[in-house]
DNA sequence: TAGATTGTTAATCGATTAACAATC
DNA sequence: TAGATTGTTAATCGATTAACAATC
């Protein structure tokens, strides 16, 4: 892999904004806008086409649906791409019954649970006891699966996925993991998102502070 | 500030690791327990504390006591820190219901949305109309909010949240904001990050069958 | 053509890592 | 003391940005 770590993140950003502007009927768009859209520099949009080949016309910009056209191939949206979740507690249930995923061609399409009580087969999505899911993901060759279960039951879960073969985890629980070098991993953590929100209000509102005492100084 | 982007962030994991430590019983740690635990080098754990001073025992290691305390204290955390949400669909009502906040000291004191079916006062976290929003961040002197409004509200709900006087926003509406460079803005965005590894995924099966097609060649 | 935008190279910037002197 | 670990400096690595030639 030749392209850097964050560029697919942002080729997602574009794609988001693609849409968005082909709704408002754009048919051509330049690296300016769709920068400005995405929140990154226009050198930064052409540079990661060009990582992936992707031309526009000078002068002309970019054709916004040869673009997603392209976009879309990249980042693997010409099939629907199956995911099963572990743990149907809130934050699971909550993805669960995410309707975003569905247009973006991503299908969760079973859940996990170890609780028999959270376990039910008469919703849209099914949640089976955590018995069967060596066996489900086998027989559906799962590759993706996102973990929601607390941080304790954590690792275990990511060892019994990777067992089964799962090849990329999202992991919403609140702790490191390791995995196989053959499994993608990734997080999404919100206490820490906050805490670092919180971490740079309190340092800014700090150096505001200091800011006017040194003009309070110099009164 | 002078420290990167990332350390605080990586902070916040020392943090949660140093205190799995604790509960098993450490009282000291070395930056090569640590740096395993939270998945970095123990170069950067060493290079992380001494950005703020933080200073360990040579030969000796940290005091896990004496460095959770100060993390503490740059994280914020010697105080609960209020924060609001607005939106209280699928994935605000499961923010709201998530009890590892608490425990951090971030406290969801209120929600917000736009849909009077939504809203309630008989619950543990209310849910007040949208309306009401701007006085009660003035009121309650709220700094950090959470948004879960659809894609199409956030921008507006950023903009209704920055008048009111909050400066820091994690945002889980998958869109770019736009916001003023006296408030901070973070992103938790599933599907991309579900993407992205799709991609990798792919990425890699692709690549393990070019090598296996020319291990087939050579035969 | 003149003007504007792409595509790419080189420069810059910032973050991570390696290495090792200091020292407990 | 000898050995091991910290704290820090310098080297490396990688990503972003600036700049501009190519060209539509």
């Amino acid at each position: 892999m030749i392209e850097n770590k964050n560029c697919i993140i942002r080729l997602s950003h574009y794609k988001s904004a693609l849409n968005r502007f082909k709704s408002l009927g754009f048919i051509k768009i330049f690296s300016d806008y769709l920068a400005d859209a995405a929140g990154v520099s226009s050198a930064q949009v052409r540079k990661d086409f060009s990582l992936f080949g992707i031309a526009g016309n000078k002068r002309g910009g970019y054709q916004i649906d040869a673009l997603l056209e392209q976009l879309n191939v990249i980042l693997g949206k010409n099939q629907i791409q199956n995911v099963i979740l572990v743990g149907a507690g809130h934050m699971g249930a909550a993805l669960l019954r995410y309707k975003n995923f569905e247009k973006e061609g991503i299908r969760i399409v079973c859940a996990f649970d170890i609780d028999p009580a959270k376990c039910t087969t008469k919703q849209e999505i099914p949640v089976l006891p955590l018995s069967e899911l060596e066996k489900y993901v086998a027989e559906q060759a799962v590759r993706i699966a996102i973990i929601c279960v607390p941080a304790i039951a954590a690792q275990a879960t990511l060892d019994m996925l990777v067992k089964a073969g799962v090849k990329g985890v999202l992991n919403f629980a609140p702790i490191q993991l390791k995995a196989p070098e053959d499994c993608s991993l990734s997080y999404v953590n919100v206490e820490t998102e906050l805490e670092n929100l919180i971490y740079k209000v309190n340092a800014r509102e700090r150096s505001d502070m200091i800011t006017r005492e040194k003009a309070a100084l110099q009164d």
